[in-house]
DNA sequence: CTGAAAGCGCTTACAG
DNA sequence: CTGAAAGCGCTTACAG
């Protein structure tokens, strides 16, 4: 089981008698051969198993026909949705997918946008989930090819693809108005984010358009399991100051949920909950859980579109935003406020 | 912003006044400089900001430093998991992770196992989740480095690492032995599946030593929601004809509980659940489900050790079998059965 | 239409 | 200790 050399490029040209230059033009298409000769190089090919050299095709052609996607953890749903649905768009194009996850470590999202600019990819899908200094936005404005999905990084001049959050958080505060809600909490994400920024933007204009005194309390953390826990700690402790909560993802809804229902508290009876994302199957929670929906494949699909129409050589083209449709999904979580 | 011709090895020996060897193997840790052209070189590197092209050192090294990822669903959550193991484990080694999904389809895994032959990456983990007709496992067999994980393709002779299924489904029949059931419908995957053979056999295995009379129905189909709907169908169409339901993975478990839930079925009072992976949260679930916990990322982890501790060149090595533990999680989905 | 040859940017025997 | 040179396996002007 020595490591045998792999058939190349030039064992098909011998074995068909044509010269390397002839078998790669056939194989890159840029060419019309008689069809004798065509079908004699494309036996060899076959009788060889030959398959060519990624490597030494990339370095030939200064590409490598792979784009990279970065995200802050795969494991979570969420995100995992987003890398198939970019992996499936990516395939159908005959591009590979290079992923990587940076765990919310800074150091990492920079290294990874460091190796576009030396070409190992093509073209870069960036999602982050935490704020920048700065620093990663310029990096990212003298890299290039790289489109944001999902959370800003605000001082890059790059296509950005969002959901419409400012859109869900109006659903949600909507849905909540329309159930007599007047108080309630937002448990969202880092305070600087444009996601939490424009989902309780949405929430505020939804109670505020009734025209009658409304209070939104702001729990902002981050988009974790672990957060939506201390939001409902904050909640109990603070006596319910809220009639309905507005989780700002599925892993704060699930956070919340877990603590509220330890404790005892009774949802839609006691407090209304209305979550956001809905990739996971809340509508088999205790109870089924109300929750604005995002478009995540679309997310995906739209994103690896957007790197490939782009054209990078002019620069007005490149500072656009793209906002995508989020829609309500109403469930069992959300009755009008007791009167206690 | 025209494509800039990054700088490569032979700029940075220019400006260090020594030759691109020198400064290769300086790279390489393949020697002892004197400090001060160390020094000098390392300077170079940093002013130019140089790094060096991967696809270069790839062909040139005939190797890739990376390793293939592939299987069959990313978005399933199951599967993200060990996908977020992998890449974890793969980045503290310093290899990249070229991902692969293969949605079922035979035609993609074969492509897949191919290009590895061809030294496109260094080492496959492999995933698969439908019968093989041998096809696949010849094809591994003469490729080499790659390591079978999670599901088995049975004529393949290379290492392979599964959850310890038979004694999960040995742990699920206990604990609704416990509780009194006798009738139990087992609610998997493929019969021909290794995974769905040994969770069955360990079902069977352990009402068999409670020394009474007992009954295992299989329902056996695929590890989707789909299935676990129609296995719910089927249940109520036979007229509930088991006091317990044993769904093999938490996609079916969604499935069946929903359409349980639909039909108005109480879980656990008209019929107990319980479920194996437990990966998403069944905790919130109503009721909250008992289950069988798998080691994902145990499984991720060690897998991609395996590939890498493996001696490639012992045949004699290559054909093991390694099974991770796994757990029960006692929740609420299991109540004695009704007496009615 | 077809081919010889240079070049992509590294690594690594082989010499000095 | 250090370097000139060949080689990895392609692609692609440039000639014929």
């Amino acid at each position: 089981m020595s490591p045998k050399r792999a058939t190349s490029l030039k064992d098909v040209a011998e074995a068909a008698g044509v010269s390397v230059t002839t078998v790669s033009r056939l194989l890159n298409g840029s060419l019309e051969l008689p069809s004798e000769t065509k079908l004699r190089i494309e036996k060899a090919i076959r009788d060889l198993k030959y398959e060519p050299n990624p490597h030494a095709r990339r370095l030939s052609r200064g590409r490598s026909d792979t784009i990279g996607l970065v995200v802050p953890d795969i494991a979570n749903p969420f995100f995992a949705t987003l890398v198939s649905a970019v992996e499936e768009e990516a395939d159908k194009r005959g591009l590979a997918l290079s992923l990587y996850a940076t765990l919310n470590r800074p150091g990492r999202e920079i290294s990874y946008v460091t190796a576009l600019g030396r070409n190992h990819v093509d073209g870069l899908l960036f999602i982050t989930n935490h704020p920048d200094n700065g620093e990663l936005a310029s990096l990212i404005n003298q890299t290039g090819k790289v489109v944001i999905v999902d959370e800003d990084v605000p001082d890059a001049v790059v296509p950005k693809l969002f959901s419409d959050n400012d859109h869900g958080g109006y659903l949600a505060g909507r849905h909540l108005a329309d159930h007599g809600h007047r108080r309630v909490i937002y448990a969202g994400g880092p305070r600087e984010m444009i996601s939490t920024r424009r989902r309780s933007q949405g929430l505020e204009r939804a109670l505020k358009e009734r025209g009658e005194p409304f209070q939104v309390i702001r729990y902002e953390g981050s988009y974790t399991v672990e957060f939506g826990r201390e939001a409902a700690r904050r909640f109990l402790d603070e006596s319910m100051p809220a009639t309905a909560i507005f989780a700002s993802s599925d892993e704060i809804a699930i956070g919340l949920i877990e603590v509220l229902r330890a404790q005892g508290v009774s949802i839609p009876d006691e407090v209304s909950v209305v979550g956001f994302d809905d990739v996971g199957p809340l509508h088999l929670f205790a109870p089924p859980l109300t929750a604005i929906r995002q478009p995540v494949r679309a997310l995906g699909e739209r994103a690896l579109a957007l790197l490939l129409e782009t054209n990078w050589q002019e620069p007005e083209s490149l500072a656009s935003e793209e906002l995508l449709p989020v829609e309500i999904v109403v469930r069992n979580s959300v009755a009008p406020p007791s009167k206690s």
